[in-house]
DNA sequence: GCATCTCCTGGAGAACGTCAAGTTAGGGTG
DNA sequence: CACCCTAACTTGACGTTCTCCAGGAGATGC
């Protein structure tokens, strides 16, 4: 791997995720929320199985006491649900409620319109996702 | 823009730079650094004109005084330095070392070697980099 | 029963953020 | 030059948020 060409895609995966987070930032201050509470509710994909909070500490690299603290604030306004795991009484998962979905679609969305990305054409986007597919499969 | 489209795109580029802020942490924590004192070092780009404080905390979305505990932080380490501005005796800006720009590059290391985009061919991280060019500088 | 796993609770600590003065430098204007 | 106003940085105090650590309750599997 050529280490310049790697470096410059770097920064400029770096810079562009700076741009998308600074947009992110503006969102998440209207929504009074904070990035670590944020980073949860990224985790919680509506289309995925639901996660346990210990995988959730396991992604956010951090201790299970702290995500039992963000998924009760998350609790307290109604954007998650903690559900007792079917056949694992030990567990409990964290899942997004209907205005959870709603609050990550929305905050999704202030994100899409201004991101640098929609700079691109069509064909140029589809050209990015597949590179990136590829990119993030072979992890 | 595609809605659907943007939208995969950018859960893409979060997921994208997810993985690489979980690679960026574990060198965080080996060098005894927090998230938003690399933010900081981040902005330094040695090839550029140097920052002043002001600007890097508005480019930070913080206030002027959050700047100036980040930056005293980093001149204890030797990471950084204040300078005086050459021609308005107000201003200060903030340069990387040599020891910073150590670190800088290191931190780049460690994160290249394990980035997902290690896993693309050299043709396609030109076509990455060329792309990301444009929508960065569209914006 | 025993070891293990998962989660909750409580306490201590650090880091970060905001806010409100205070200090020094610039740029006008008379 | 004297004056005033603005700008950039610093300092201090304060609160919030997050983090780790240790201990305890409940569930699981042998």
């Amino acid at each position: 791997m050529s280490e310049e060409l790697a470096a410059s895609l770097l920064n400029q995966t770096m810079s562009l995720a700076g741009q998308i987070s600074g947009r992110m930032q503006e969102g998440l201050d209207r929504l009074d929320l904070t990035a670590p509470l944020a980073n949860v509710l990224w985790l919680l994909r509506p289309d995925a199985d639901p996660l346990s909070l210990r995988k959730i500490a396991g992604l956010l690299h951090c201790d299970p006491s702290n995500v039992t603290l963000l998924s009760a604030k998350l609790e307290q306004r109604g954007l998650a649900e903690r559900r007792p795991h079917p056949r694992d009484g030990r567990v409990r998962t964290l899942v997004l409620t209907e205005a959870g979905e709603n609050v990550r679609e929305r905050l999704l969305g202030t994100v899409v319109r201004q991101s640098p990305l929609a700079g691109l054409t069509l064909e140029e986007q589809q050209q990015l996702h597949a590179l990136l597919t590829k990119a993030i499969d072979s992890a």
